[in-house]
RNA sequence: GCGCCUGUAGCUCAGUUGGAUAGAGCGCAACCCUCCGAAGGUUGAGGCCGCAGAUUCGAAUUCUGUCAGGCGCGCCA
């Protein structure tokens, strides 16, 4: 039990002797910042003062008694009516010996038995990657690995969409640069693709097929879209793996579509009424559900809108027994969650089962001046590019660092000219000097009692190594990365503190020494099992 | 006009379910390696937490209004 549940099931018991009945959520721990507060505080008295009949400080002496506890030093009242932990070292190094013996599933929570599909990324196959994707690739992963190591059955899932409007401008901008290699130009229209990646496709379509597809016909058009895809997805594939991002399952739009099952699925929806035509084309009425406007599914020209496919889609999500949907999605797709509730509550779905995360625009500056992205310009900051000049761990730190819902402005001249300035480095630096010393000391046993430590650097960091798991569950909670970021700073902070102000290896005093040592190897395990979270590497030297 | 996101230090941003003196990085000023990694540590300057009300023991945090920026608003995806 660590020190926070102890404290909690006291505060219950304690107010149960005077016929209160609460249970241990409602009691809040916080980690005193001051050390003059103890080691833990809570504001139970002040909370529930009204609940008692009694003011505040009164509650506290009331409570004050039934608090003791043989893992508790001293407890005291304070201010309006704090009541401040004062924990037994005993209780404080215990955490040492947990942390060792758990190693690399310190942190992890049991299994919750539910099954959790998460989609991100999700770029159409028609070019490369971009800062946007690489953002929603990094948000999302991190998401990932913190809903699987708080206990859930995570399915990380991309959805492919080779089907539609995009995909045809794709297959036509490569047979028109294809023709331009036979010196036979074909015009391009400015919603096809411009980039030059396209041209290296042609030049490989010639070299491999020579002229065979130069006459227009519904096998050639097929093919360039064919081509365009595999080779464009193929590409992403590269760069996501590259990134440390891998996926479960690709799911393609065209299999979605494949056996009428979209039919299938509008005409389900039409004898349930949520069907109807207007101006020639059909809406589906999200608005007896959560959205605020119905929906076109299939245009007046009879083609599906990419809504349609995309309620199959999540109806072929939850059919895979999922329980709980999650999408990863730029923050200009957020009229899109309430339509996709909608048509899931049509099914008979809760509105719960479908969560998203929005992530916001990266901004770029480069040389102090914003750089616009666009995909068909060739224009864009390529993912690729950026990853290559900045490096995986860089960018994955920086673009988790700060919360999902924030802009971010990357300012792609520091990343690139002073790497050694990203924070990153600084947790990384502090993992490597763990490891450093427990290399020079490596012939020295450890003592994971923790007995000998007693300083404020090393109970502030055997406190802070304590609430990881508190941390990764209020990550998993919120679905937010930049909460582990933040607490990986500050564990290197308290490290950094702990070692500017305690030698760890003095031969002359071996107990200590061994005492320092364990305590080190629960920082680098904690940093690791931390830094892993966000795909980021845990080097053992720099 | 309606909806979503965001306004906190010069800049970029944290700030857990409302708690004790609002934090970090960068930048700026000054210190600290005969000793485990100086990619580090210590100290300093720098704040009407956009603005105005409301709720209560207590508000950067909740509610209302308002101003500013970003994004979106039925046959694009």
């Amino acid at each position: 039990m660590s020190n926070e549940e102890i404290i909690k099931k006291k505060l219950v018991e304690a107010f149960a002797c005077l016929d209160i009945a609460l249970k241990e959520e409602d009691i809040v721990i916080e980690r005193s910042k001051d050390a003059a507060h103890g080691d833990y505080a809570s504001n139970a008295a002040m909370k529930f003062s009204r609940l008692a009949g009694m003011a505040p400080r009164a509650l506290a002496e009331k409570l004050l008694p039934q608090l003791a506890d043989e893992s508790i030093e001293k407890i005291e009242i304070a201010g309006p009516g704090f009541l401040n932990f004062f924990m037994k070292q005993a209780s404080l190094a215990s955490i040492i010996a947990k942390v060792i013996g758990e190693g690399e599933n310190y942190g992890k929570c049991p299994s919750k038995g539910k099954k959790v599909n998460v989609e991100y990324v999700s770029a159409n196959p028609t070019g490369d990657l971009h800062l946007g994707h690489t953002r929603c690739a990094a948000v999302g992963d991190s998401i990932a690995n913190i809903l699987s190591f708080a206990g859930y059955d995570v399915t990380r899932e991309y959805y492919v969409n080779d089907c539609g409007n995009q995909v045809e401008h794709l297959g036509h901008s490569i047979r028109a640069r294809y023709h331009e290699l036979f010196g036979e130009p074909l015009d391009l229209a400015d919603d096809d693709y411009h980039g030059e990646d396209l041209i290296q496709i042609a030049k490989s379509i010639k070299e491999k097929y020579g002229d065979k597809y130069l006459k227009d016909s519904e096998e050639s058009h097929d093919f360039f879209i064919r081509y365009g895809i595999d080779t464009e997805l193929g590409k992403i594939k590269k760069d996501l793996d590259a990134f440390r991002v891998r996926f479960d399952v690709f799911s393609y739009e065209s299999d979605i579509r494949k056996g009428g099952k979209v039919e299938k699925t509008l005409e389900w929806l039409r004898e349930k009424g949520y069907v109807y035509v207007q101006d020639g084309a059909t809406f589906l009425k999200t608005t007896a559900f959560l959205d605020d406007k119905d929906r076109p599914i299939v245009k007046s020209d009879g083609a599906y809108t990419y809504f349609m496919p995309d309620i199959c889609y999540h109806y072929d999500k939850m059919s895979r027994g999922f329980d709980n949907l999650l999408d990863i999605l730029g923050a200009d797709h957020h009229g899109y969650i309430n339509r996709m509730k909608s048509a899931l509550m049509m099914k008979g779905y809760s509105k719960d089962v479908l969560e998203a995360e929005f992530v916001q625009v990266v901004r770029v500056y480069r040389d102090g001046v914003e750089v616009k992205m666009s995909k068909r310009t060739g224009k864009a900051i390529a993912h690729r590019d950026l990853v290559a000049d900045v490096g995986v761990d860089a960018v994955r730190y920086f673009f988790v660092e700060r919360s999902q819902s924030s802009h971010l402005d990357f300012n792609y001249n520091l990343a690139m000219e002073q790497s050694s300035n990203n924070p990153v480095y600084y947790a990384q630096y502090a993992h490597a000097r763990c490891a450093s010393i427990l290399s020079l000391a490596s012939d020295i046993d450890m003592d994971t009692s923790g007995s000998m430590l007693g300083s404020e650097p090393e109970k502030r960091l055997m406190k802070h190594i304590a609430d990881f798991p508190v941390v990764v569950e209020a990550a998993a909670k919120s679905k937010e990365p930049s909460r582990i970021a933040g607490y990986i700073h500050s564990l290197a902070e308290r490290f950094h503190e702990f070692y500017a102000a305690c030698r760890v290896i003095d031969r002359e005093n071996i107990p200590l020494t061994s005492s320092r040592l364990a305590l080190i190897k629960a920082v680098e395990i904690t940093m690791r099992n931390a830094l892993n979270l966000l795909g980021v590497s845990a080097p053992e030297k720099m």
